[in-house]
DNA sequence: TTGTACGCGTTATCAT
DNA sequence: ATGATAACGCGTACAA
């Protein structure tokens, strides 16, 4: 394995010249530097990544912290992490991945990442608001960004406006006529879940007409819940003419249930996901959905951390990226 | 920043013993072991993880590679993630994420990783048997695992087995009393594709039951190609009353094409597809499928590359991991 | 423009 | 059982 001594060694120089010429420091003269780099190229030098690390005290890396392991099968979470993983490339960083099972798990890691400077940073996945790993990161004074919103206003944050989500999507089904809407929510703390409640009353608001006092039901998130709530205002009476669900797997699960109870659609009841996962492109009908911009908010996630990082910026910043409705045949 | 020259100074002892103190080494006095521990305790000590990763010449970190980002987004993917995150976190080492969006890229950042010293070992995935990449960690003696069969005996794989996987489905189909299939398979450079080809083929044999010449389509893997060779076959009159596809997404893709010319599933066209992804839990009709254990491979893929890593053990490996056929309504 | 010397934080070797 | 010291490989003041 060759090193810069090998190289000063070899070219004849000394160790400090060698490594300035290797990284392209201008004070070295143009004929030594050649020499050098011939040398290098020669015997095949690469600096270590940990040498280099320790030195600069930086690891040229930043971790993605996921808690929920389960929410890693959406194409919004891919598309994600090949936005942060193509930002970080530009800084020459590497993302690397944490799943911990539990709170507490997430809160040991998080802590001995931070403490044993595993990464330059970290970034927040289905966190909460709340959680209290934001304030571990904040009293370490940690580079971090959080995806989603935050209570405090110290914490960096990406997110879509998720007012302005539900309001578009109720917009459009309020116009095509739909008046009896069934908005499966995700779990109320989550804060984002909030705030697209918030947006589709404020659609409903805007013409006046009043929304059933059970048209928005908080769930996990799962599939499975989103089921059976809507199993379980149907089988109540409630009335039911378009339904919007929180992704686009629950959208297509709710689908199926209405087939099932032989409603058809859009015909009975228009349907909306929301993230324009590849599920509702293959779905009969065609989902229509929200283009969420997953690849931007990582490409952005990146950029906020990476600045934090090298700019040592440490004012709190929130960014929002733009959505976008996909018009496709369930909603029409 | 607490280092261990504080540790010592702070207890009254030498840097080494400290450095055995916390390291667990059995040869320091108890007392002198309670004394430091105290005090690293009280000074919220960590050893730093770049410093010990240079001492050690181990960085504590494998790397996944995988060259095609499209796939991610499925849940084989992520589940295996999954399975090699927690495989490789047993032996406290992390994962690092590399998605290049080329084969050159792919080349580059393998080189890079292997000189630079990156990471202690790289997972393959959605790379051809016959890849110039093997060759590269192959020639640099640098652990590897490989997620699929390789051409070249000495590289490490861990696979399904993708001849017993399509001649189960195919049996099973069969034993239904579909005599026409249609196999929707992935790109033939795959490799396993054949594998499965010939499972198609050798369950056929079994009971004397010539398939159609066209019976078996090599497409790109995409469910746009998948409705395309099916739609292609259709007009062209081919006689088809079951579908095996190459994964759960070109499956439901295919339905949707069956479905829009008035074929019912499962009476007209039995529909089988491969992975286990939550699309095909939420389908109408619900999508029969072959669970690959995404999450077993992962983990496999962990334990043969940490071994690699920690035991130096070189000699070539090659693990199946077993699967499970999954009957739900489209194959009834 | 180039060289010397030291720091980064840890582990390993070799004395004592 | 413990301590001094040398690696590990690199970057970088500081000096020349």
């Amino acid at each position: 394995m060759t090193t810069i001594r090998d190289i000063a060694r070899a070219a004849g120089v000394s160790v400090s010249t060698a490594s300035l010429a290797v990284n392209g420091d201008p004070r070295v003269r143009p004929a030594t530097r050649a020499k050098i780099e011939a040398v290098a190229a020669s015997l095949d030098y690469h600096p270590s990544h940990v040498a280099r690390s320790l030195s600069q005290g930086r690891t040229w890396s930043i971790q993605l912290l996921n808690p929920i392991e389960k929410t890693m099968s959406s194409g919004f979470f891919t598309r994600f992490v090949a936005g942060l993983h193509d930002g970080a490339n530009l800084h020459a960083t590497g993302v690397t991945l944490a799943a911990p099972s539990n709170a507490e798990g997430a809160r040991t890691t998080l802590e001995r990442m931070i403490r044993e400077r595993r990464a330059d940073g970290v970034v927040f996945m289905n966190v909460q608001p709340d959680d209290p790993l934001l304030d571990v990161a904040l009293n370490h004074a940690y580079p971090h960004v959080l995806v989603g919103s935050a209570v405090r206003p110290d914490v960096v944050t990406v997110d879509s406006d998720n007012h302005l989500v539900a309001l578009d999507v109720t917009r459009a089904l309020l116009a095509r006529g739909s008046r009896s809407i069934l908005f499966l929510n995700g779990p109320e703390a989550l804060g984002f879940t909030t705030a697209r409640a918030n947006g589709f009353l404020e659609a409903h608001a805007e013409l006046g007409v009043e929304p059933h006092p059970d048209a928005v039901a908080y769930t996990d998130g799962t599939a499975a819940e989103g089921q059976r709530a809507l199993a379980e205002r149907l089988d109540a009476g409630v009335p039911i003419d378009a339904v919007i669900a929180i992704s686009d797997f629950v959208a297509v699960a709710a689908m199926q249930i209405l087939r099932k109870r032989g409603l058809a659609i859009p015909e009975d009841v228009r349907v909306y996901g929301i993230n324009d996962d590849d599920v509702g492109r293959y779905s009969v009908p065609m989902l229509s959905t929200v283009d969420l911009r997953a690849y931007e908010l990582g490409r952005t996630a990146a950029d906020l951390l990476m600045n934090q990082v090298e700019e040592n910026d440490t004012h709190p910043a929130r960014r929002i990226v733009g959505h976008r409705l996909i018009e496709r045949e369930s909603s029409a």
